[in-house]
DNA sequence: TCTGGGGTCCTCTGTCGA
DNA sequence: TCTGTCGACAGAGGACCC
């Protein structure tokens, strides 16, 4: 069998770089897209603004303050999904195998492809070329050394790596460096002495294990040591939608919350009904002021999607739960969601 | 500093029927 | 009839990702 070979393909500051298309009177200026509210965050920074210490999701309040000079945009995710469908259109012409992460990721299988390398290379060309916009790309054996490899020299970096010369590059690196090992798993980590991906690789398992459990601590050292056998896989299946909202200011009033409940119902459903799919289980989700998240779900004997099921169902919920404390975020999902062949399909495109 | 929105996955716990 | 066990499933919370 061949050796497996992956590239990951991620378009750089994306959001950013495609609202420069239609205003190229800010290229070179810190350009910033965010939210407006109070209680917006930064979605997107420009090379510019992360100069001034801007970073994603970072509270657009501060944003401001770090960089008074930027220019903040208000995201607009219709165009920024048509943009990526030009980007992924070309994406999809270069290899069999396309995992389509998110709107500015892809992971490509070029396994058993004679010359990898100047294919990537002229598939970053031809997105430059017939979108104006840039990337950068890692190659390696799995996807895991892929994804680092191509975060490592951005913008426009081009970095192919072995594992073994992956973990020579990283090992003194945060270990939140590795996809999967978030904030909290590296404070937990730190708070073991273990600082690095070379150290937590060379930690004994045993301790681990004795912190994180038996599976999530060989998972961490696997990681650590760029091991990682997932595989390219083009079916992403939706199992969940949700709709939720932060308030500008807390909510203490029962009666307003279940006003903001019902027109999330409706959004939702209506995206449901569209789609032709519905869930059996109908969950909300209350953030409080004190930023503790509580969820409550029902899961019913039959699918459904139409606002005149799901909303008296969250309503009950929400009344059940009964905010101890002002609430800042309100949500409503539907789970396990079914839907025909057909409804796969559409959304496959539209995605 | 004060933390969006929309998702997935994992773990733990409780319940229920075989 | 009662009790213990086990697996499946649901619910809740949390971590993580883009």
């Amino acid at each position: 069998m061949a050796e497996r070979c992956v590239a990951h393909l991620d378009m750089d500051a994306f959001y950013v770089s495609v609202e420069l298309r239609r205003r190229p009177e800010l290229r070179g200026r810190p350009v910033i897209v965010a939210g407006t509210g109070p209680r917006a965050v930064v979605t997107t920074a420009s090379y510019e603004a992360r100069r001034f210490g801007v970073g994603s999701a970072m509270p657009a309040v501060r944003a401001r303050r770090l960089c008074p000079q930027g220019v903040f945009l208000a995201p607009d995710f219709t165009y920024y999904r048509d943009a990526s469908a030009e980007v992924m259109t070309c994406v999809r012409d270069a290899a069999e195998a396309v995992e389509v992460v998110g709107l500015d990721e892809a992971y490509l299988d070029l396994t058993g492809l004679p010359a990898p390398r100047a294919a990537m290379r002229r598939l970053a060309l031809r997105i430059e070329q017939s979108t104006s916009l840039g990337c950068s790309i890692g190659i390696g054996p799995n996807k895991l050394v892929a994804k680092v490899a191509s975060d490592a020299e951005k913008p426009r970096g081009f970095v192919v790596l072995s594992r073994e010369q992956a973990c020579q590059r990283f090992g003194a690196s945060g270990c939140a460096l590795v996809p999967g090992i978030g904030p909290k798993t590296a404070e937990r980590l730190r708070a073991l002495g273990i600082d690095t991906l070379a150290a937590l690789a060379a930690a004994p398992n045993a301790r681990l294990a004795s912190s994180f459990g038996p599976r999530l601590a060989a998972e961490l050292q696997q990681r650590s040591r760029f091991e990682d056998d997932t595989p390219v896989s083009e079916e992403r299946k939706v199992i969940s939608e949700s709709r939720e909202l932060t308030f500008d200011e807390d909510i203490r009033d029962l009666p307003r919350l279940e006003t903001v409940l019902g027109a999330l119902v409706d959004r939702l459903c209506a995206a449901l009904v569209v789609q032709q799919r519905c869930g059996r289980t109908i969950g909300i989700k209350v953030r409080l002021d004190d930023f503790s998240t509580h969820t409550r779900a029902r899961t019913l004997a039959e699918a459904v999607s139409s606002a005149d099921q799901v909303g008296p169902v969250a309503l009950e919920l929400l009344r059940r739960f009964a905010p101890p404390r002002p609430v800042r975020l309100l949500g409503v999902r539907v789970a396990g969601l079914e839907g025909s062949a057909a409804a796969d399909e559409q959304l496959k495109l539209v995605l």
